[in-house]
DNA sequence: ATAAAAATTTAGATTAATCTAAATTTAAAT
DNA sequence: ATTTAAATTTAGATTAATCTAAATTTTTAT
């Protein structure tokens, strides 16, 4: 029996950890989850108990392959439901994760495997993240941060690391989608904005958005 | 804020008040919630105190009006993802209740009433239960159960009370459904056991599965 | 009207999750 | 190599929900 407190904190990790596959501390989980650092060590210590973790004190946590099977599940019903509001009950795609945070913790195989036929096995969710298939797999596409884009290339937006909805409203404000072109003209020394070509005009952008969008190389 | 404990000790409430409108007993709730006495007091005092309910010690527990208006928000929600699972995801009548449990506490009024828009504004869930509108108002229609029948008239079978996997895998078994049509051929004064044409075919079925099947009469 | 039975509440504990403040360990800076 | 700072853990409390066992109130039966 694992709770829905249990799951948040294993999400965390995974994702803290880029796939869980690195050490993760204890005030970055405490920054994610906006708790204290000490309520952390307590979870740490229980997840560990429970085989979802490996954790030294002092050291850091880091998810066993139990811990990474779980979180890959949550993941995948996050996804699935993310693109379950978008494709058929109209939301936004700044308004999904907060109610995707709620519905990932909902237990029943059946629903999931069937909401992922219902939707088609979609393969990626409304922010470009990919959806893992019923075993756990999925395949990050090649990506690079905006922020790292070399001047003069081309390249097609295809994900965003925050998904709040300020930082989507921006977006939605300078039109800037999943799967929109843009090239890079320059990079200014001063502040790292970066000017680009969109949709025909030219726009600047900050360094914090430019730090928030992923791209595929064209 | 209110907890999903709360929540369900709310619909409980309604559901053994007949919508609300009786007092229900400490026990009688903790038997449809399958917790002890002790623990139901202590939670009387705590919806009494959010006005929730009304309580008066050794009398009894009814709701307020806005303990009422949470459970009837709750069954609406409970009710469309009931049918959600069954017309969308494939769920037989038998399996959507669990689920629906969990799924009915999900907060957000934009996911109810697209939900409800999705599903073309059903009016009732798949056993037979009819679904609260966005202002909470719906109509109980006219029904009795098989086992007030009366011997010799026809009927259409409207609903189940009892919505457990096993029993409705047992009408499964002998063909009954919503919307099936029989007539009441006799009653035993011995067992209270009645037998009723059905499918042109006759059939007995014992009182206690006559006390969870509703009609209509045609 | 009493006594016995049933229902309900209280008292005292337990488990999960969280917090603040103090103690400890590790990392960084002189 | 010390000292200082930062990160982390421990100690001790708190809130929600639950339980068992004991006490109280209400109901039922004589
Ligand atoms: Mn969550
Ligand atoms: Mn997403
Ligand atoms: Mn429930
Ligand atoms: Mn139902």
């Amino acid at each position: 029996m694992i709770t829905q407190t249990e799951e948040n904190y294993i999400k965390a990790i995974y994702h803290l950890g880029q796939q869980g596959m690195e050490t993760v501390s204890t005030n970055a989980i405490a920054d994610s989850l906006n708790t204290k650092a000490s309520s952390v060590t307590d979870m740490l210590k229980k997840l560990a108990e429970k085989n979802y973790a490996d954790y030294i004190k002092y050291q850091g946590v880091i998810l066993t392959k139990k811990g990474k099977k779980i979180a890959v599940g949550i993941i995948r019903k996050h996804r699935l439901w993310e693109v379950f509001l978008v494709e058929k009950l109209n939301f936004t795609w700044d308004e999904v994760h907060e109610v995707a945070e709620d519905l990932e913790h909902i237990q029943s195989e059946k629903l999931t495997d069937e909401l992922d036929a219902f939707l088609e096995h979609p393969t990626h969710d409304p922010h470009g993240d990919p959806i893992p298939d019923k075993n756990g797999n999925f395949k990050q596409i090649e990506k690079i941060l905006l922020s790292k884009a070399l001047v003069g290339s081309k390249y097609q937006c295809v994900g965003v690391k925050d998904t709040s909805s300020t930082f989507l409203k921006y977006l939605d404000a300078n039109e800037i989608a999943l799967g929109t072109e843009l090239k890079v003209l320059h990079k200014e020394p001063f502040d790292q904005s970066i000017k680009i070509k969109l949709n025909g005009l030219d726009t600047t952008v900050s360094q914090n958005v430019a730090k928030n969008i992923f791209l595929k190389t064209l």
